[in-house]
DNA sequence: TTCTGCTATGACAACGTTGTCAGTGGGGCT
DNA sequence: AGCCCCACTGACAACGTTGTCATAGCAGAA
């Protein structure tokens, strides 16, 4: 592999000269310049960025750790958006994925820490607490779709409070007066937030959501969770005041109320609106009737995040709480006003 | 960050001396190794891989290219299959999105040159021909869900041949004789090989697969493609004969058929039995009936090529063939006997 | 002319690790 | 006792790069 020195002895250079050619230092004729970079060219020569971060004592790189990212589709969205602001930094990504296992996350925390990491972004698959145990890594640490208990780690949620309120809102403004709920699993934090959100929008349409109405549409501690949204969708629309419109906590969930209510032979829009929270293109975008649903914004919430770790790398001032991301209504054909 | 030297003034032994300890080195006498061992616990001692890369000349990571293999949920399963066996060996994973853009693709082969990643993996989202210009690039690249055009990379391939065979096979077997196929973007090589093996699995069956009964389920370019499959489902089901059973091309392309009988009328499985391709969870496992498919085994393939990865580097003997994987049924609610 | 100040370049060391080779000391053999 | 062998340890250099400092050359000022 060419090396520095190799790009020197043809050009009949010292190795710092070709060093200051490469790293744009001003302090550098013209013309030694240009036939320098000739020489790089032709024998393709590139830095070695491990013994450029030995000197420099500093790693462009970034670890990114996930749980069972990988299992939700969409969530590999993240990953783009960290991607895009990384590169724009010139950073490269070194990607772990624990499968949520404490004594893999132990692993790479210790291999970011080997590769000397400049930080890292830890994502998890649902909007949740976790317990950050990285001991071992003391470079910056950025959350996504997580929050730490201790508060120790800067984070970035989506804000699931306003996107449940939208959720609902969505359905009032267009006249449904009674309206169910088959919410994530409530084991999750989104699913109080979105409640509380949905319970707002009611409250300002001096209405209230009926209980009875209500129902979790995935059971089931994290990595064992059970999806019942079509049977609890059956239930709800088999009762004698049926609603008219359901709120789903997740676009699968809004799949499983859209069979339910094909094998009841209820028609969507026409006799129940039906609105997801996702956006899960293969599912919203599939689907026929396409699925209105409340995006959850994962390009964003990597770009955001990355963003705020370089901050904290540059040692610039942050936030101190964590940082909410906008959840925005994708209006598809699968509400409508009630008849 | 603590570094080797700092250890060995605190044991009062030689760098060296560290070193083979945490190299595993057996020249080490037990009290000394044992002393050394406690004392990089203590300072918490993690080896700087800069360096050790620098000093042996060989890199433990690998890099990750992808084209927009993002967008399409299910194949970051790629992702997970790699990352099991690079754990296995000891590797890190580098990981870059192109997003289908030449120009990022040259950058991210030159990043990878610059980390002197001791291989790289190419991924593309579907099935088909590319050609990779890793001038750059030195080491050795195993293509995954695509192949080069020219031979020179060793690739990994879902058996699509197999895979479409397996498909007609299920539908023929429980008796369907009048059977449609919504198939793929017709660009795909998959759609090719796929229906050569539905043709031969109909040919055992002394049929023929009747090409009224035939439409693409998706069309347009790479990056521009448009899903079809709603109306040519309707196009087919609405037909004097209409098909008993319909393959599908991909898990979405069903979704749209299982949509427009729905619209129809038409209950799945009694009066029309649907089968997929893919199996991507978030669809086959929700949908009601749920869907039985021919699952596309990312996680295996990842797995596959990092296996071949490791032999090319390692200079083992590598198939010269691209490595097919097989594509198994998974069978679910959609698929049964005609009345 | 000599000195000053500036531009352009190079010599050298150091980053943290490991391969090479050269000890050092103790046990067993003649 | 004298020798060799072996187990263990350490000194040193080198991997490729860049920060520090020194120096050479030249233009302009005194």
């Amino acid at each position: 592999m060419t090396t520095l020195k190799d790009v020197a002895k043809r050009g009949g250079v010292s190795a710092k000269t070709v060093s200051r050619v490469v790293n744009r230092d001003p302090m550098v004729s013209d013309e030694t310049r240009a036939a320098i970079l000739r020489l790089v060219d032709e024998l393709g020569y590139i830095p070695n960025d491990a013994a450029r971060q030995m000197r420099t004592q500093n790693s462009r790189t970034v670890g990114f750790l996930t749980d069972v990212i990988a299992t939700t589709p969409y969530s590999v969205d993240i990953v783009r958006g960290v991607q895009e602001e990384l590169r724009a930094e010139g950073r490269t990504m070194l990607i772990a994925n624990s499968g949520g296992m404490e004594e893999h996350e132990a692993e790479y925390w210790r291999m970011f820490r080997a590769q000397r990491a400049a930080g890292a972004l830890y994502a998890t698959m649902f909007h949740r607490a976790v317990d950050i145990n990285a001991v071992e890594f003391t470079s910056p640490v950025v959350l996504v779709n997580c929050f730490d208990r201790r508060h120790r780690f800067a984070a970035v949620l989506p804000d699931d409070f306003t996107g449940g309120y939208t959720q609902a809102k969505h359905l009032l403004d267009m006249g449904h007066r009674r309206i169910g709920l088959v919410s994530v699993n409530p084991i999750l934090r989104a699913e109080g937030l979105r409640r509380k959100g949905i319970d707002k929008a009611h409250g300002e349409a001096r209405l209230e959501l009926d209980d009875k109405l209500v129902r979790p549409g995935m059971v089931g501690n994290i990595g064992a969770e059970r999806l019942v949204a079509y049977e609890a969708a059956l239930e709800l629309l088999k009762g004698k005041k049926r609603p008219t419109a359901i709120i789903c906590g997740h676009d699968q969930i809004a799949l499983q109320v859209m069979s339910a209510a094909a094998e009841l032979g209820l028609r969507v829009p026409d006799d129940l609106s039906i609105i997801g929270y996702d956006d899960q293109h293969t599912i919203t975008e599939a689907l026929r009737p396409a699925l209105t649903t409340v995006a959850l914004p994962y390009y964003e919430m990597g770009r955001t995040a990355t963003l705020l770790l370089n901050d904290l790398i540059a040692g610039r001032e942050t936030p101190h709480q964590p940082v909410l991301v906008a959840c925005p209504l994708v209006i598809r054909q699968s509400c409508r006003p009630p008849k």
